[in-house]
DNA sequence: AGCACGCCGACT
DNA sequence: GTCGGCGTGCTC
């Protein structure tokens, strides 16, 4: 037949005529625009997502082999840059197909997403995925086995001896084990392989954690418990995307409720992602966790071991991990059949992260959700006002749990009017508050005293010429940490001993310390209640996990009478027989012309405030405060969330700030502070205009000076309906400065600094 | 990001 | 004469 023979012809000139070598796209762990152009080798296909080996330069670089065509939203999409794609000429070839599980579409299209949508090089994202040592990794590592047949003329040695016959008990073993066992060294090994007297088997990489039981311990709930927990489990037994607020105050049980949620996804085969603001504060949360599914989560965060780190990111690759916890840089962990993602305390500034790739994870976790069809819930007690207007608008689904478990009541809040009733000159805590805490500790009842602010003193100022002492390299004052003799930068790394003599007029002894730091307050407290037993918990007291807990045992055993604390003592603590909250200084953090300040504060306050009253005994809680008038202190006051978020709100809305409109930070540092201006204003004169598209600035950063490098901020504001990205893109063209001055694009900006 | 290349200053 | 500073350019 004619058509027969044609087609025979043609596949004989195809067979005849040298294979071209296929052509793939491999993205590397570099800021390069995009991925970089390989062939494969003869023998092997590759396909997306296969992490692979290739040079670069006169180097290897572990890559992995992505799409050409990705399919972002058109706003996202970065612009095309045109490349020959029929000249192959100049093309290497990929060295290795390593034998890891390949990234997934999704996670693939995840890391496309934030890049484009953060303007970071996609490289630099994946690089969040792929951070670890996967230079010669076997996914498992090899276990040896004799070989079938030892060859005749194998030379026997009594260290061969010794290895061949401890692997004649049948258990494969690598090589490490195989001298841990035998003492003979990996040479030894390696001679038998390369002899063939062992026979290499794959092992799967060992699972770091056991399978959580979802039927471990079932909890007991409350009527409205009951109906979060159905409406929870159900939302994963459908599955499919959906955002869930789950809000309620502290103590009302939102945990027990979400682990209902994990424990449908165990049920569904599926995984589970828990994201937490701060992992080195979760023991309370592990515990938890066993005590419901009688087995710990797989953790993930920065500082875990590099074994541990692989076993892990594997155990997740392999859907052996069914729940893993971690902060942030969780949400790139290359997850094989996500079915949930968890984010609690939704509304800590913790989830965004300010360095490298600057990215919200709360707000990452929902896009990643999205792509992989599962859903999500946002966990707090104070929501942000972005997840309230979401939830106002209906994308959300809300549940909210009214009421504390178990019979406790919220604590009764009293404000103390410092500008009628002022501390004694040189205190900072009030006669009204010195009251308050000695009925409490009279009462043997815990109190605690809040102030976010460490060191003893914010200011160190000489009275005879008024000099103030401030970082050399950050625009800074230095706080003065007593216990340590120094006065230290919180913004860099810098300190120095707590000088005699002013530097400026050399005067002796005129330095003074102005200010309350939490040093001062623990100070000023022995010397009110010489015989209370004081426990300080602040960031640079507690620094390892087991000093947390132990801090947590004592006061859980009233081996504690008064608490003083910064921020860490407003996490989820339960601390049953604290009655007495006293905020040192409530207007701490309004000031700053920071967006979101009011809003911050607020959450932060009523946070500290929910550690009183937590079992049987009622709680109270004063703060101190100048401005008694404030909205913040009002809504504190009244307990009235509601109307406090709305009045936000309405401040927002005309002027489209977020969440009603959207914010890029454009910064620009540069050790030359004449360069910084120069770029800082070139970008100001190319500032895009139009409809709704808004530029501020530029100005200097409140701290204008950090680690030497002069800064410049530039602030972009466009309605809800105007994507930033494009915007950026045609402005970021339009500059050209060089290497010496640095650019970093902050989207949704949190921090103002 | 890394890493080489290259062009100028203070040492053996 | 060289060692070594870090400015510039390149990596498919």
């Amino acid at each position: 037949m004619k058509s027969a023979s044609l087609f025979s012809t043609l596949s004989e000139t195809l067979a005849d005529v040298a294979q071209p070598q296929q052509r793939v796209s491999v993205l590397l762990p570099m800021p390069f625009k995009g991925p970089f152009d390989y062939l494969s080798p003869p023998d092997i296909t590759l396909n997306p997502g296969d992490i692979v080996l290739v040079p670069l330069g006169r180097r290897q670089k572990t890559g992995v082999v992505w799409e050409t065509s990705s399919d972002l939203p058109p706003d996202l999409a970065p612009p095309a840059e045109q490349k020959d794609r029929t000249d192959t000429s100049r093309l290497k070839e990929v060295a290795e197909l390593l034998e890891l599980p390949p990234l997934s579409a999704d996670l693939r299209r995840f890391i496309d997403w934030v890049a484009a949508y953060t303007l970071t090089p996609p490289g630099m994202v994946m690089a969040m995925t792929l951070r670890l040592h996967m230079h010669g990794v076997t996914s498992a590592g090899t276990g040896w086995l004799p070989a079938d047949t030892i060859p005749a003329d194998l030379r026997m040695t009594p260290a061969r001896q010794k290895v061949l016959d401890l692997l004649r008990k049948g258990l494969p073993q690598t090589t490490t084990d195989i001298s841990a066992a035998t003492g003979v060294s990996a040479g030894v090994v390696k001679g038998l392989a390369d002899a063939r007297a062992l026979r290499a088997i794959k092992l799967e990489p060992e699972c770091p954690v056991e399978a959580p039981d979802p039927g471990y311990r079932l909890p007991v709930l409350e009527a409205e418990q009951a109906r979060a927990t159905t409406a929870l489990r159900q939302s994963v037994e459908k599955g499919g995307f959906s955002v869930t607020l789950l809000e309620g105050v502290t103590g009302s049980g939102k945990t027990e409720i979400y682990l209902e949620a994990i424990a449908a996804c165990i049920e569904q085969g599926k995984q589970a992602l828990i994201l937490l603001p701060e992992i080195a504060l979760s023991a309370q949360w592990t515990e938890r966790f066993i005590r419901r599914f009688g087995v710990a989560p797989a953790i993930w965060h920065s500082d875990t071991g590099q074994r541990m780190r692989r076993l892990t990111w594997h155990a997740t690759a392999n859907g052996n991990a069914s729940v893993v916890v971690g902060a942030r840089s969780a949400l790139f962990l290359p997850f094989e059949k996500l079915g949930l993602i968890v984010i609690d305390e939704e509304h800590e500034t913790l989830y965004k992260q300010e360095e490298g790739v600057i990215y919200n994870a709360r707000d990452m976790a929902i896009v990643r959700a999205r792509l992989v069809q599962c859903p999500t819930v946002l966990v707090s007690a104070t929501p942000s006002l972005e997840t309230l207007v979401n939830v106002q608008s209906g994308r959300y689904r809300h549940l909210m749990l009214p009421s504390r478990h178990g019979g406790a009541t919220m604590p009764e809040t009293r404000i103390i009017d410092m500008r009628v009733h002022p501390p004694e000159r040189g205190r900072f805590i009030s006669p009204a508050l010195t009251e308050e805490l000695s009925a409490t500790l009279a009462r043997q009842e815990q109190a605690m005293l809040f102030l976010n602010r460490r060191g003893y003193a914010p200011l160190t100022l000489c009275r005879a010429c008024g000099h103030r002492m401030e970082c050399p390299h950050c625009t800074a004052w230095l706080v003065e940490h007593r216990a340590r003799k120094r006065l230290c930068c919180h913004y860099c790394e810098y300190f120095e001993p707590v000088p005699v003599t002013c530097p400026a007029c050399h005067e002796e002894n005129t330095l003074t310390s102005i200010g309350p730091g939490i040093e001062r307050i623990t100070e000023e407290a022995h010397e009110l209640f010489p015989d209370a037993r004081i426990l300080v918990m602040a960031s640079d007291t507690l620094t390892s996990p087991t000093a947390i807990t132990e801090a947590v045992t004592r006061i859980s055993n009233r081996e504690i009478d008064l608490i003083i604390g910064t921020q860490v003592v407003a996490k989820g603590w339960h601390f049953p027989y604290l009655t007495l909250v006293g905020i040192v200084d409530a207007d701490l953090g309004l000031s700053g012309g920071d967006l979101r300040a009011g809003e911050r504060t607020f959450q932060l306050l009523h946070q500290v405030a929910g550690r009183a009253g937590r079992a049987s005994a009622p709680g109270r809680v004063l703060l101190q405060s100048y401005t008694p008038e404030h909205p913040v202190m009002s809504a504190l006051l009244s307990g009235s969330q509601d109307r406090f978020m709305a009045q936000e709100a309405m401040q927002r809305q005309p002027g489209f700030w977020p969440p009603y409109g959207r914010l890029a930070a454009l910064i620009i540092s540069c050790e030359d502070a004449a360069k910084a201006d120069a770029v800082a204003n070139a970008f100001g004169r190319m500032a895009p205009y139009g409809e709704g598209i808004q530029v501020l600035g530029p100005t200097p950063a409140p701290v204008a000076v950090l680690r030497n490098r002069h800064r410049r901020r530039l602030l972009l504001r466009t309605k809800r309906t105007i994507a930033l990205q494009p915007i950026l893109h045609r402005w970021l063209d339009m500059v050209k400065p060089d290497r010496n001055v640095r650019i970093d694009i902050d989207i949704d900006p949190v921090s103002f600094l």
